[in-house]
DNA sequence: CATGAATGAGTTTTCATTCAT
DNA sequence: GATGAATGAAAACTCATTCAT
């Protein structure tokens, strides 16, 4: 947890630059939530304190309970910010006219790459994951399960033919497995990191799509059999 | 100060249920280590605290820190007892004398059961997956390199002929994804309790066993393609 | 747990003494040293309580926490503050311009001055003085090092002629004796405090002066002799 | 404090020796009292753990307290027994024969053997020899009372001639400051254990001696003087 | 608007002491 | 007689939150 609180008694002489005082309020708001995310990153919920994110911040305690409320607040701000821009990274990427199938692979894609690119945001909405009982388990939940939603819609489109949709409550367990499967290798990517998002993605559709593919079309594996 | 700490003479006025006192250190140490699971399981190692576990315990305080020392080594006993607990059940499911992919389905089973008749000890296992730069850490990843080596040879048998066995680091990422696609799989399954193990594990087995095996055998997806 | 920690709304009833809050940070430092000082002196480190301190400074404990660091810390902070007012007093009382023996008794009369006027002061300098294998035992041991360098000083200068200065090293086990009894001559005069600092100092000068006197020109005591 | 208690749970297999039981209480006694001497000497009174010193002797704590009763009268008993020995060891080696001054060297040095032989013991008596408020308090003090006493009793027997002895009263202010004197030196030959008790004991007879000599004889150092 | 000062309520951990066996 | 098992009562330290300036 460093060092971050406690104004030790050696007071730096200089009285250092003035903290840029009256910003407007989003501003603010912004420099808070960058600061929060990175703390809430690094530490976790519980054990991130709100005086290093005052600190990373540059703005005082009390300017952070004035504009985004208790710690709970603030983390449920940062999960909603950084929700949201994972969504809309990966919707962009999901351009309509491609094929299904393609839609689906620039999705995963999309995750592998923003992921990468943003690491804190990608890990303050992953750390808390399975964290229950918490005030703030309602915001993560619902994040899941519009990521959820998002990959279901993309699995049921890429998979059913115009005429025989595959219904989505069908698709959604094996959407909660490429979800995971998808969370998974991320975190094994980050310790190779010699692969490419794109050779990744590939990968994890290929898995994915081809074992999807033979069980939409009646190909199946049963026990005994073979 | 001084004196303080001297215990009272007079003891409770009730005489309450005696609560079988002077048991065995082994068999205190298993009380501790039952109620720990529960409640680290409940609310998470930081959240989780030692009066809770002493009282879930029906014990004090002092005979936790006696038999079983800090708070960490606490979390550690509790988890590497559930991860050897998981494995041990994993490994007795997979008989040798089965066929490979058989093995592979069983040992998925048998984590499904496992993980739905044990949910706390599940829980512990899960919650902190990602949590880092805690003391518990090494722990932590160490039990889950062992569940990931233990499927990456599932599958790596599994899709190998003898001639040609699949090597290892081939195999990993998907043994990732499908450690993940699992662990995801059965969060899903918790909140759609009408299925069976039997049911979750073949759907998985399905999903990835089919894909590997295209890609084994050379059938693959590609972008642009179809 | 949870959110146990959040503040009660309602203060208590009755309005007590404003206890003059919101004071700047030099201010509060002193009072929490002077605090210190007073309550390490009556009980000794370890028996005092961070808690008595607290309520002796009338400052809540988290306030000496922020401002002095641990109780360790705290204490190396009296004792540096009340080493250094005792060897200022003492450098004071010693004039440049005295003759050398008159210096020592300055030195010494000062010594016993400033104790008596200063228990607590004096008493936290002296009562860990033989503790080790403590965090604090450096400090304590330079401070106690500074003042047997002054004495030694004093001793040296005073002993030897211009010509012929006594080397220091052979001077530093008496400069311990002559410390030594200056400290047990005092506890002395705590139980018989009918006497002046001026009549103390003055046999103690006696004593030693005489005695080394006595040495240093070659006068000797030897056994079997007379 | 190290880590004398706990019992880990790695139990050593080998039941170790049944700790040779059913002693005679004289000997359990006397283990109990040299272990404690041991840590309380290690560790001072409150920083020594009963843990420990039970480790230490060999018994198991219960013993402890039925034989001793609790810490602080196992202390005290420490002082006690301590300080008897030290005692006598002076008084043996002051025989009544000698002349006074020899005897008041023959004790100095017998001091400065027995706490150099006997590290444990002396520092027992030594190291809370400034702590006050203690319930142990009146021991401490009365050992030193003890001390004193019979350095003040050679001191006036020494300097005083048969027709003038020296009233008592007037000889304790010296006798204090020659204990402490004392107390010092030896302190300071710990860290330079190149010198002999001999040699150590003579230094401070000579300083002390030659310095109380002059006084009785009425050559006096006087302020301003020379 | 901004912030340094302030704190109530915990948290983990330790220790002298005693009881049941 | 001898001990492992057991605990009440603290002690140091932390943290989210708020008030006075």
């Amino acid at each position: 947890m460093q060092d971050a609180r406690r104004p030790r008694a050696e007071r730096s002489e200089t009285p250092a630059k003035p903290r840029s005082r009256r910003l407007p309020r989003q501003v603010r708001e912004r420099q808070i939530l960058d600061a929060a995310v990175e703390v809430f990153a690094r530490h976790g919920y519980h054990e991130a304190a709100m005086d290093e994110i005052s600190d990373a911040a540059e703005i005082s305690k009390p300017m952070i309970y004035t504009y985004l409320g208790s710690k709970e607040e603030l983390f449920v701000a940062c999960i909603r910010r950084e929700a949201n821009r994972l969504i809309d990274s990966i919707g962009q990427a999901v351009e309509a006219n491609l094929s299904p199938d393609e839609q689906l692979w620039r999705g995963l894609r999309a995750f592998f790459e923003y992921a990468n690119e943003n690491r804190a945001s990608w890990t303050v909405l992953h750390r808390q994951a399975r964290t229950q009982g918490q005030p703030f388990t309602a915001e993560l939940s619902e994040w899941r399960q519009r990521a959820l939603d998002l990959v279901t819609g993309l699995l049921a489109r890429a998979s059913g033919t115009e005429q025989q949709p595959v219904p989505h409550e069908q698709v959604q367990p094996f959407a909660a497995a490429l979800v995971g499967a998808g969370e998974s290798m991320l975190d094994w990517w980050f310790d190779h990191p010699e692969y490419t998002a794109d050779a990744l993605s590939m990968r994890l559709m290929n898995l994915v799509w081809m074992g999807f593919g033979d069980m939409v079309q009646g190909r199946r594996w049963k026990p005994g059999g073979d």
